[in-house]
DNA sequence: CTAGGGTTAG
């Protein structure tokens, strides 16, 4: 049964619960009883025990109508309980129809609509027949779970007991047939009938919209006699589920120049359809006009939706100033304008607006949580991570949200912790697709190419089909462990074993793959079998590949591509100028350096970020902002010292461009990754594990450094760096030296 | 006491 011991409400006494006699005194005196106006205006559970306790007080509760309005109000209330609805109800030996009624009304607005239906059953079987309002309610409960066979059934019962001129009836058997897809059904009941209203018609168009048939959803709304603004509504909203923007927009402007005062609902669709298409203009349009015509700050929903098309269209100004005037925002406020920072990679905004919601009385809900893991991930902000997974354990224990779980352990893998990654995976029952794709990604980036394996064979013999992005993390595994062979092979079996045909992202992981092998002519006939044009990724990684093997005339080949396809990416430039410093060409790296200078582009500075004690440390390369940096740079000095004693040579070869011979040796001691390290070294316990995260490639030298600096020190380095991670641990890294 | 349309995430 729906009563759990819990949601007894202690305080009912046995007279509470007595039989109401068989007559009721006069209704009017009734409803204008205290209590019972009281119950109007009602907006609490706490509230209505009073109510309820003030009723027995009175001896009201003898009253049949009494009991009724309780169980209406508890059943149909937002502020309701329908658990405290159902004891009343079964308090009652004989209910009348209003009660089953409402009682069925009550599991139609709930969680669980396909209760509604055992009600029903419940109710003929105590021999009391169903009236024309039973049946709106307990159809609307079959189109909400589904529920088809049961819907025919129902629809049997109408036939029988006459009710099916019934208005409301009819529109509730057509809406129940559309709802559940069986379209023939609704339209054959819309065409027995005689009723042609806008509302039945909207019902059928609705049921065709939600398929995609929208011509024929078109040639409904067509033959409605007078369309009223919830018919143009549905086709608005059938044109943008469908993404057809254009032709919603086109239908919103029909409808205004045909006079049909929009609405709301209207308004709400039209801002959706703007966030998705991103049609700002037309979006600024809609907001002038919610200006005009709404109290602005007055209807919350309006300005989250409008939050929302800013946001979404890219204009976080005006999505904040409309944040920041609200007087009251629900949590929906907060997850739109969330969502709009980490939409547009404003990672560190997004965070700070999730910690201000923590300080306000709006609790975070899962929607809340899956924007903010992201931004966790992209940071490497592992303790607020933690918290949050803890949050959700405490908060969410019941729910079985697994995108909730995914994101969980992809910011795990992101923030560089794979185990708790896989603590989390392990402990998911049932695993979804998203899961096991999540967690072969994330032992891909940490270089575990043969568990990433194991983990797929595994998801395999689970019965799992794999999709394109199980492959994406499969073949990213061989490439960071620079398996060629397994790669090949998989990629193979990705094409003729699971029938997916290779997107960008395969291709990149083999030419990238055959590139590091040095097996350039391979790579270059792939590329040109490619159904698609290869992206900037594509010919960077293989600029790469020309540097690790010195091929300075390829590299220049390969550049000059990258140059066209991206000629705001200063990273090409610095790859070829690195080739040919790597060549001894110094000219050539003076030439580079000037066309670099020419069109005005700067290198983009390395930044590395250190999360120590929950706060966040950036360092930009040479930083020296830090109110930390004397001790910094004093470990610097004392680390350089450290590594000179353990024999380390610099390797200036990879040189920065724009530094002169005798200052590279200093640069390359002040990348950022090592002013990160110093500074986990002076701020956390001795032998604390230390975890960074850097926005470019880790140079070469700075990976020497760090595979003895974790050594000397005794310390293990996690570091992540834009393409993967690297565990640095007692004198070597887990990337082999391979990345 | 009743029927048809809508926002946030993925």
């Amino acid at each position: 049964m729906l009563l759990s011991p819990s949601s007894v409400p202690v305080h009912i006494s046995a007279s509470a619960l007595h039989v109401a006699p068989a007559s009721d005194p006069p209704y009017k005196l009734l409803e204008s009883h205290p209590s019972l106006l009281l119950l109007s205006k009602c907006k609490s559970i706490h509230g209505l025990r009073q109510i309820h306790s003030h009723i027995v007080k009175t001896g009201l509760h003898n009253t049949l109508f009494a009991l009724s309005k309780l169980i209406e109000f508890c059943a149909t209330s937002p502020f309701g309980d329908l658990p405290y609805a159902l004891l009343l109800f079964e308090s009652i030996p004989e209910p009348n129809v209003f009660i089953w009624n409402t009682i069925i009304r009550g599991h139609s607005l709930s969680s669980d609509p396909i209760l509604a239906v055992d009600f029903y059953v419940r109710m003929l079987l105590c021999g009391t027949q169903p009236n024309s309002y039973t049946f709106p309610f307990v159809l609307k409960s079959c189109a909400k779970a589904g529920a088809t066979r049961e819907g025919k059934q129902i629809h049997a019962h109408v036939l029988k007991l006459g009710l099916w001129c019934d208005a409301f009836v009819h529109t509730s058997l057509i809406n129940m047939y559309a709802q559940n897809g069986e379209l023939d059904d609704a339209r054959l009941v819309f065409d027995k009938s005689a009723f042609r209203d806008a509302v039945s018609f909207t019902a059928l168009i609705t049921g065709y919209a939600s398929r995609g048939y929208m011509d024929a959803a078109r040639l409904l709304f067509d033959k409605i006699p007078v369309r009223d603004v919830v018919s143009w509504n549905a086709m608005i909203a059938g044109y943008a589920q469908c993404f057809r923007f254009e032709e919603a927009l086109t239908f919103f402007e029909e409808m205004r120049k045909m006079n049909v005062q929009p609405n709301e609902s209207t308004m709400l669709t039209v801002l959706s359809a703007c966030a998705q298409s991103g049609s700002v203009e037309l979006g600024n349009w809609v907001h002038s006009w919610i200006e005009d015509h709404y109290e602005l700050g007055s209807n919350l929903r309006l300005v989250n939706a409008l939050i929302d098309m800013y946001s979404k269209c890219g204009d976080l100004e005006t999505a904040r100033r409309l944040f920041d005037g609200i007087h009251q925002r629900d949590v929906i406020s907060w997850n739109v304008i969330i969502g709009g920072y980490t939409h547009m990679s404003c990672y560190k905004e997004a965070l700070a607006l999730f910690r201000l919601m923590l300080g306000s009385d709006t609790e975070p809900n899962d929607v809340t949580l899956l924007g903010v893991l992201p931004a966790c991930a992209h940071l490497g902000v592992l303790d607020l991570g933690k918290w949050i997974h803890a949050y959700i354990d405490k908060n969410f224990e019941n729910m079985t949200n697994s995108s909730l779980s995914t994101s969980l352990i992809d910011m795990y893998a992101k923030c560089g912790n794979i185990e708790a990654a896989e603590q989390v995976f392990d402990g998911l029952n049932p695993k979804s697709l998203a899961s096991w794709n999540a967690m072969i990604s994330g032992l891909a980036m940490h270089g575990h190419a043969d568990k990433a394996i194991r983990l797929f064979t595994q998801m395999v013999d689970a019965g799992l089909k794999p999709d394109d992005i199980t492959f994406v993390g499969l073949l990213s595994a061989c490439t960071h462990a620079g398996r060629l062979e397994l790669g090949r092979q998989y990629f193979s079996s990705m094409i003729h074993d699971f029938n997916i045909s290779p997107k960008l992202e395969h291709y990149g992981c083999m030419i990238d793959l055959l590139g590091r092998a040095g097996m350039f002519d391979e790579a270059e006939a792939l590329m040109k079998n490619m159904e698609m044009e290869p992206d900037g990724a594509i010919w960077g990684s293989l600029l790469g590949a020309c540097r690790v093997h010195g091929r300075v005339e390829l590299g220049e080949y390969v550049a000059e591509h990258l140059f066209e396809l991206e000629p705001e990416n200063p990273g090409a430039y610095v790859l070829l100028s690195n080739i040919y410093a790597g060549a001894g060409r110094w000219d050539d790296v003076a030439r580079v350096r000037t066309r670099l200078k020419d069109k005005g582009m700067k290198k983009v500075p390395g930044c590395t970020s250190i999360e120590v004690d929950s706060v966040v440390h950036e360092f930009l390369v040479g930083g020296k902002l830090h109110p930390l940096s004397k001790d910094i740079y004093e470990m610097l000095e004392e680390i350089d010292k450290l590594l000179e004693m353990a024999g380390f040579v610099p390797d200036t070869s990879e040189v920065l461009y724009d530094m002169d011979e005798e200052w590279k040796e200093g640069a390359l001691s002040h990348h950022s990754e090592k002013l990160a390290i110093a500074f986990g070294l002076i701020s956390t316990k001795p032998g604390a594990t230390i975890r960074i995260v850097k926005n470019l490639r880790v140079c070469g030298n700075c990976h020497s450094a760090t595979k003895l600096i974790s050594k000397i020190f005794n310390r293990e380095i996690i570091a992540r760096d834009r393409n993967r991670f690297h565990h640095f641990k007692n004198g070597s890294c887990s990337c082999k030296d391979y990345w």
